[in-house]
DNA sequence: ACCGGATTTGACCAACTGGTCAAACTCAAG
DNA sequence: CTTGAGTTTGACCAGTTGGTCAAATCCGGT
């Protein structure tokens, strides 16, 4: 274990070939399906080498979750209370969309450990983005009330942005079986567009 | 093993207890984060007795698949060609949504399976699933060609309604921690039904 | 070139896991 | 109650896995 001290250049490359190595192997198959020497393949590394790194897989799986948990749920926090409702939300989709385009590991990653009941992540969800959540949910709660977006529930409305976006990445393989050779990202966003331009769109 | 005359009372019963335990485990860890001793410990059994009864784990696994998968896509089997349009698409999202209350763990099952790239199902899906996709996405697109229904991409369509009722089985640890008290599927309906009346709906 | 800390590795271990097997037990039909 | 097929189990095995450790090697500053 390198001591506290500030790391060295090989510390540097390493921990970040570990982490994006332990991304990918942990985004295909979940914590207990991954192992250690397959990450430290992944990375270039022996097992015992990865080790000296990072204490334990388990750290290994903390770290990358603290480390992405953030950037994740950057596009929400980008949500302007100041801004025009309709065009705020319809933005929010399509940042959305564009990081599980960008990020499906990511993406990927954060869908395994919620399956499975999400007992790495409960305390971030029921902390950082519970707190997230209430404040944003508010601001649209207030947008409905000022009339600026047709009224609806809106946990379920956040819930279902996810939901709609993420699907692409999460569920990449079936929608590829299913869409042959188009590409699925090809129509999603004005799909998105559409879709919810209607539902939010208020009705004189 | 037992022949393969026509089961015993007591194969009946150990088959379904085991094939009810495997949903529990494998739609809680995945297929590699379960263990047969902890299926056979759910089912009642020892690990040799289970063996008994199935050849290994994968075949386990195989049998809860091929056994729920036809269920599964019962709700879409039902989407009536002869029907009217709008109400036989929001008629689906219901039923579906349905499922994702009252099965969650067939959902967690098939979510996991497929994030981790579906290296059990993807022949499944690429026959069974893919020919009832296609056949399903003609005849929203000849409603969509008649003018009952609002034109859109009749894949990224069926996509959408699974992702947002399957959302509430396999993310439901992390809507529930973020809906606190409140019951996810007491909104749910309602707000689905708005969704999709609101996107389907021909615009005259 | 030399030194001490940083890095890397081969050998190793205990726990776990999927699966086997022969022996023992249960049970329904004659 | 016998009998033989159906059922159950304890003991066991080989491969995998997360993790340890002492020894070896590397590297930057003097």
């Amino acid at each position: 274990m390198p001591k506290d001290r500030s790391p060295t250049r090989i510390q540097k490359k390493n921990r970040a070939a570990i982490l994006d190595a332990a991304l990918e192997v942990f985004s295909t198959h979940g914590f207990r399906g991954a192992t250690v020497d397959q990450i430290a393949g992944e990375a270039g590394l022996s097992k015992p080498n990865l080790l000296y790194y990072f204490p334990s897989k388990e750290a290994i799986f903390t770290a990358l979750l603290s480390e992405l948990l953030d950037t994740w749920l950057d596009p929400l926090r980008e949500l302007d209370p100041e801004g025009e409702p309709l065009e705020e939300m319809l933005a929010y989709v399509q940042r959305k969309l564009q990081m599980s385009q960008d990020f499906p590991r990511e993406s990927r990653l954060f869908a395994n450990e919620i399956v499975q009941g999400a007992p790495r992540m409960l305390e971030a969800l029921s902390t950082d983005l519970k707190q997230l959540v209430e404040e944003k949910a508010a601001v649209i709660r207030g947008w409905m009330d000022e009339g600026k977006l047709q009224p609806s529930h809106p946990k379920h409305l956040i819930f279902s942005i996810w939901s709609l976006t993420q699907h692409y990445a999460d569920f990449d393989v079936q929608v590829r079986t299913l869409m042959g050779e188009e590409d699925p990202f090809e129509a999603a966003p004005a799909f998105l567009d559409t879709f919810y331009r209607r539902m939010l769109t208020p009705t004189g």
